[in-house]
DNA sequence: CCCACATATTCAATTTATGTAATATAACCA
DNA sequence: TGGTTATATTACATAAATTGAATATGTGGG
């Protein structure tokens, strides 16, 4: 990991460009990190889920669960797809997964 | 990634150490997904260092740094060591390492 | 002891997040 | 059309996070 250097040189363009980044992860993490919504998105891991199946999987209510897949669909981690009366949600890309691992493997695994 | 399953089987024990690693792993996400946080355990990375060099680095004021890293430490994501006059700060362990290096993968490096 | 420097804490104001309940929409079927 | 299932949205109350300003603590030096 090179993290950018901020020294006596550092261009104020790239110190908005370093904070920008740094702004840009914060909400993702922000988005990832409510508990139920960290529940979703492990179980899109394994593939699109309807949302029934994700109110059974995680015990909640379907309101909540509606509005955790809002909050997500917002900040583009997820993407629904309708087939008749029910829709199935997926990850957008696998910035999820691959974070999610991580912390699954921090969390769930050892300690 | 092995994903705990839930299915009709899964005991009410089973259940509530997933919920409790899911919360605990959402405790630690919301304590690096603030910004100034983040940038602080950006630097903590490469070794540790003191309140004021990390006030220059991140270009944030005294006391607000004082406080995100009051809020680290509480987490216990970071440890402070006193020498004189100053205060250095170091990472625990390497989880926030772990997940910032891929954070910084996604965010700072393509796209 | 007094001062200056480094850091921490406190408090109030504001913003943002969350949970709950109620209601709305959309699709399908009889 | 009317009912039922699946999902979304809204509104409100509450809680938690964030910010900024002011003040406090701890350390070393004269």
């Amino acid at each position: 990991m090179s993290l950018p250097v901020i020294t006596k040189e550092t261009t104020q363009n790239e110190l908005d460009a370093i904070v920008q980044k740094a702004k840009s992860a914060s909400c993702f993490l922000k988005a990832i990190s409510h508990e139920g919504r960290l529940m979703i998105l492990c179980h899109l891991v394994s593939g699109e889920k309807s949302v029934t199946e994700l109110e059974n999987l995680i015990l909640a209510r379907q309101a909540a669960v509606s509005q955790q897949l809002s909050r997500l669909r917002l900040e583009g981690l997820v993407i629904p797809r309708r087939d008749g009366k029910t829709i199935y949600y997926r990850l957008v890309d696998d910035k999820p997964k691959q974070v999610l691992e991580i912390v699954y493997d921090l969390f769930c695994r050892d300690n």
